[in-house]
DNA sequence: TCGGATAGGGATAAACTTTTCCCCTATTGC
DNA sequence: GCAATAGGGGAAAAGTTTATCCCTATCCGA
């Protein structure tokens, strides 16, 4: 596992939640548990872009920062399923105050970041 | 500039807002330069941590995506202002939203993130 | 018996971000 | 002439995250 060098700050609410959500696909992941996909294989068709191993490893955070809990099925073929602990409930409110915002704005949004895109590779 | 290799998901707007609000330090200046702390030199004693040339350059990310303007004024020694746009104006209330959430869970909060780093030291 | 489904992990490479180091502009005041 | 002020940026190193590749194992169906 790798080991930080640099200690993260943790002074305020706005650090808190960063550190937890902190991870190219972990608010989606919580969003498509929410939404009932709990099994890995299920959750890697829905993020495609995403390979096993790095869900595996955010999930892992995930459940370290008791946003979600894992239960083992001790069957054969393996069967894992994931759900949203009380916490990880807490913060569905905060996900989605953020896609709102996101879709609200989504056709500037998208303007701006692309112009940007556009601009670096100039 | 440095130019990605790997273009960004922009599928809906949690990869929107996710794509404007990433960089260690853009949410606490959007939320400083709210509060009135306009100029680079009070930002950066506002936020020690960073260095000034990390500000300037997520500063630049900020403005190019319509989150704030600079205003320079020509006189000697150099004065810039920043300040939110109306765009970026829209956004406090979810950073709000954010920190609110952080802040009521703090105690908690910590405790899981401190656990999983000294748990990474093992 | 082979292929695919289930789940997982180590090692290493690549991508990306942030920091560090050193440099620059121009004027005012001593 | 030189320091202080208030702003900035290029290049390279360090830090961190994500991707790639190749393994483990069992069972089911073709």
């Amino acid at each position: 596992m790798y080991e930080r060098k640099v200690l993260p700050n943790l002074n305020c609410g706005l650090d808190l939640i960063g550190e937890v959500l902190y991870g190219k696909w972990k608010i989606r992941l919580l969003w498509f548990i929410n939404q009932g996909h709990q099994r890995p294989s299920e959750l890697q068709r829905k993020i495609p872009d995403a390979t096993r191993r790095v869900l595996n490893i955010q999930l892992k955070e995930l459940e370290d920062h008791d946003l979600i809990t894992k239960k083992i099925y001790p069957v054969v073929p393996p069967k894992v399923e994931y759900s949203l602990t009380e916490f990880g409930q807490t913060l569905m409110p905060v996900i989605a105050t953020l896609g709102n915002w996101g879709d609200t704005h989504e056709a500037h949004l998208r303007s701006v970041i692309l112009k940007r895109l556009n601009a670096e590779r100039e």
